[in-house]
DNA sequence: CGGGACAAATCTCATACAGT
DNA sequence: ACTGTATGAGATTTGTCCCG
């Protein structure tokens, strides 16, 4: 709860018209933490939000109120206006409180409102005196919205209408129209006007109140000089035209000047043309007519027109916010059936999934209470790989053990053979809810152990414990959530042994397979977790549903984020072309030890090796990007002749010998060490030949290839391991062994080379 | 604000199991 | 034989509350 009110505020702060963690993007994080700087600074909130947009995470929302959306118009300010604009401008948007486009717009949508126009509106705030912000602010947005040609008619331009489109307003949009009423004292200086029937037509008729009669007003006609798009006014005394009805009135009581036209209206039909207290029209004395500014005759008339439609056609009325239907479907949704409510709806295969529910449970009900066994198993192929694939089965028997029907789901997300498992479960449930007298039969003991204690069970479960099941949380949070509020009559659960004697289940094994090849009669089924009384918000990556503990995924999540960043750095790029055997690499970093103790020779040398693997030892040529005036005529300490680099470290002539002599002895290590197993049969002289014919026996420098030098480095070539793999047929325990042991030959002898050459570089230091 | 006591969460490791 | 996952034990880390 505490949460939710800081979201409140936070969206309150950010002029958002959601819920800040579901449509706010990282970039405009950035931006507002740059315009509410103090706010915002160390907001727990909204970093936690940044740091789940950062990394691709996302929630998924429960329910409609906990979106908190701002019901209302359909486009939004934010995105009629370049990202720029509408940043800039921020604060002064969220001081005349406009979000959607039609708060600024006329009510035909095509032409933009006056800043006066719009701060006479209804949902105007508390209005801080720093107006010429505001007004700089609405120029720019003016700027952007209206169309070049046709400032003066306040047109907006083509890009803007064609984000907003055009569609029929069905209320006043925060319009206030001031009518007059029987109490209204007669005013002279303000204009009033009103609609006035003629013939079949309405028309608008403006003027000043001449006199103020209980139900009728009469009025003094002026008409219009000018365009009635202009940002002002012009009226002038009607000298008499076909409206004229003095005649009909009768006697007037107040005559204090001559008048010519004289129109008779209802008074309902009467508006105020401004506020008159603060009314602002000019007097031209000589031609007896007035220039109103800051008012624009078309819009207020698009206003009139549209509240007469609406007084003709009230059901066009519509209000904007649109809360109360929400309750009324949510009243809905307590009708539906276990089936239809806990299984989503697809848009496409019109809820085929949903019917052959239906009619497998109609069946069961047509056995009339009778026994009913239900097999259930689910099944993944090339675990593993990218290929993976995983189905569920669920076969249906009478009391006589005849088939009554089948059910194949495909499994969708993060397959594991657990993961089928359960959804064959969940189904079996659904499907049984009102059916008594029903034995599932299933062989896997998980399910059946931790069913049994979910029924047996008698406290209370909370969100933090559903979120704490080892896997496929939201799954058995539906299961759980099943019993609790007692919608399935609980069917009895049996414990089989796998790949027993069982016919039945070995039957459904076999057609489960069989269904891989043939798709045609397999369904997708997704069960809709937003039923879930106890869970509102779902952690997703990359929009799916995230079904492990949060902090297990995450934990995963970087291990191999991290893991990739290492692969693809640019130093690493030779190895992804000449494959290695990583695997073995890192456990001959490892150093076998233990993960809870350490001492200094290891880290020491640990140390090394991760210098060694990065080529960051420290040569000569390293020690020049860091002291280049002491080491810049230096060079190779063994040989002074050549830069050394790393390669050169074991290139260098003086070396060849010991390197020829290195090699040599690993691959006797290398021999020897498969020997020891006793319990393989190989020619020698084939992997003397693979060294040989490979690049990994020589020593030098190659951009493309695997050399001995990275196997100094750490690295075992994977053409190699390949070849005790197949060739020999070692098993993986010992590849495994045989390679750390044959690293760590090679960087032992190599590793005296280092040395001897350090000692070589001391006393040249020295000197 | 830091330390002590306690509870809960998390981690690693070893082992078992099912499927291929 | 290999792979991935589940599971439990034991150790460590993290969180919470209380106190001075």
């Amino acid at each position: 709860m505490i949460t939710k009110i800081r979201l409140y505020n936070l969206q309150q702060l950010l002029f958002l018209n959601d819920n800040p963690i579901y449509s706010l993007r990282e970039k405009d994080i950035i931006r507002y933490k740059k315009i509410f700087t103090t706010q915002l600074k160390n907001h727990y909130i909204l970093e936690c939000i940044k740091m789940l947009k950062t990394q691709n995470f996302s929630i998924a929302i429960n329910d409609t109120v906990d979106k908190m959306e701002i019901i209302g118009g359909n486009i939004l300010i934010k995105d009629i206006l370049p990202e720029e604009i509408y940043f800039d401008n921020l604060r002064s948007i969220k001081k005349l409180n406009i979000m959607f486009a039609d708060q600024i717009l006329t009510l035909d949508g095509k032409n933009l409102l006056t800043l006066k126009e719009i701060l006479g509106k209804r949902f105007k705030k508390f209005f801080s005196p720093n107006r010429s912000l505001i007004e700089k602010s609405w120029k720019i947005i003016e700027d952007c919205i209206l169309d070049n040609n046709e400032v003066i008619k306040r047109r907006i331009s083509i890009e803007a209408r064609n984000k907003i489109g055009t569609s029929f307003a069905h209320n006043l949009k925060g319009t206030i129209l001031t009518k007059m009423n029987s109490d209204s004292e007669p005013i002279n200086n303000g204009f009033i006007f009103g609609k006035k029937k003629l013939y079949n037509d309405i028309i608008l008729v403006y003027g000043k109140n001449y006199n103020l009669g209980s139900n009728n007003i009469v009025l003094e006609h002026y008409i219009m000089v000018n365009n009635p798009d202009d940002l002002f006014m012009g009226l002038k005394k009607c000298l008499g035209c076909f409206l004229d009805e003095t005649s009909t009135i009768g006697p007037l009581e107040r005559i204090h000047k001559q008048s010519n036209c004289l129109v008779n209206l209802r008074i309902e039909d009467v508006y105020f043309l401004e506020n008159y207290l603060h009314s602002h029209a000019i007097i031209i004395h000589e031609t007896d007519s007035y220039i109103v500014p800051d008012i624009i005759q078309s819009h207020i008339e698009s206003n009139i027109w549209h509240e007469h439609n609406f007084i003709i056609e009230p059901l066009l009325f519509k209000q904007d916010d649109i809360r109360l239907n929400i309750f009324e479907s949510n009243m809905q949704k307590s009708t539906q059936n276990c089936i239809e409510k806990y299984v989503k709806k697809e848009k496409f295969n019109k809820n085929l999934s949903i019917e052959k529910l239906n009619v497998i449970n109609y069946k069961l009900i047509q056995q009339l209470g009778e026994q009913i066994f239900v097999y259930i198993d689910g099944s993944v192929i090339n675990n593993g790989t990218e290929n993976i694939d995983g189905i569920a089965g669920l076969h249906f028997y009478d009391k006589d053990h005849k088939l009554i029907d089948e059910f194949y789901v495909n499994i969708e997300h993060w397959i594991s053979p657990s993961k089928a498992e359960v959804t064959s479960f969940i189904i079996a449930l659904i499907i049984v809810h009102n059916i008594s007298n029903v034995e599932i039969i299933t062989d896997n003991e998980f399910i059946f152990n931790y069913f049994n204690d979910i029924i047996c069970k008698t406290e209370i479960y909370n969100t933090r414990k559903l979120l704490k099941t080892h896997n496929n949380i939201y799954i058995w949070a539906l299961i759980r959530q099943f019993i609790d509020l007692n919608e399935i009559i609980i069917p009895k659960i049996t414990k089989i042994k796998a790949h027993d004697d069982d016919l039945y289940h070995n039957f459904l094994d076999q057609q489960i397979k069989g269904r891989y090849s043939d798709r045609n009669r397999v369904f997708l089924v997704n069960f809709n977790f937003f039923q879930l009384d106890k869970i509102e918000y779902m952690l997703t990556w990359n929009n799916i549903i995230i079904e492990k503990p949060i902090r297990r995924f995450i934990r995963y999540y970087n291990e191999i984020l991290n893991l990739e960043k290492f692969f693809n750095l640019r130093r690493n790029r030779k190895y992804t072309i000449d494959s290695v055997e990583w695997a073995i690499t890192f456990e001959f970093l490892k150093e076998n030890e233990n993960f809870l103790q350490t001492n200094f020779h290891t880290t020491k040398l640990l140390r090394y090796k991760i210098k060694n693997l990065i080529e960051e030892i420290l040569t000569v040529e390293q020690r020049k990007l860091i002291n280049f005036d002491i080491y810049k005529d230096w060079k190779c300490p063994v040989c002074e002749r050549k830069k050394e680099t790393f390669g050169y470290v074991w290139l260098c002539y003086s070396n060849r010998k010991r390197m020829r002599n290195i090699i040599y002895y690993s691959i006797i290590c290398l021999i020897e060490k498969i020997k020891e197993y006793d319990i393989y049969t190989f020619y020698e002289t084939k992997i003397i030949d693979l060294f040989i014919n490979e690049s990994f026996g020589e020593v030098k420098v190659d951009n493309n290839k695997l050399t001995f030098v990275d196997i100094i480095k750490g690295l075992f070539p994977k053409l190699l391991a390949d070849f005790l793999r197949q060739e020999i047929k070692m098993t993986k325990v010992h590849i495994f062994e045989t390679g750390v042991k044959f690293l760590d030959f090679v960087f032992d002898s190599t590793h005296k080379i280092w040395v001897d050459r350090c000692d070589l570089q001391k006393d040249k230091e020295k000197v």
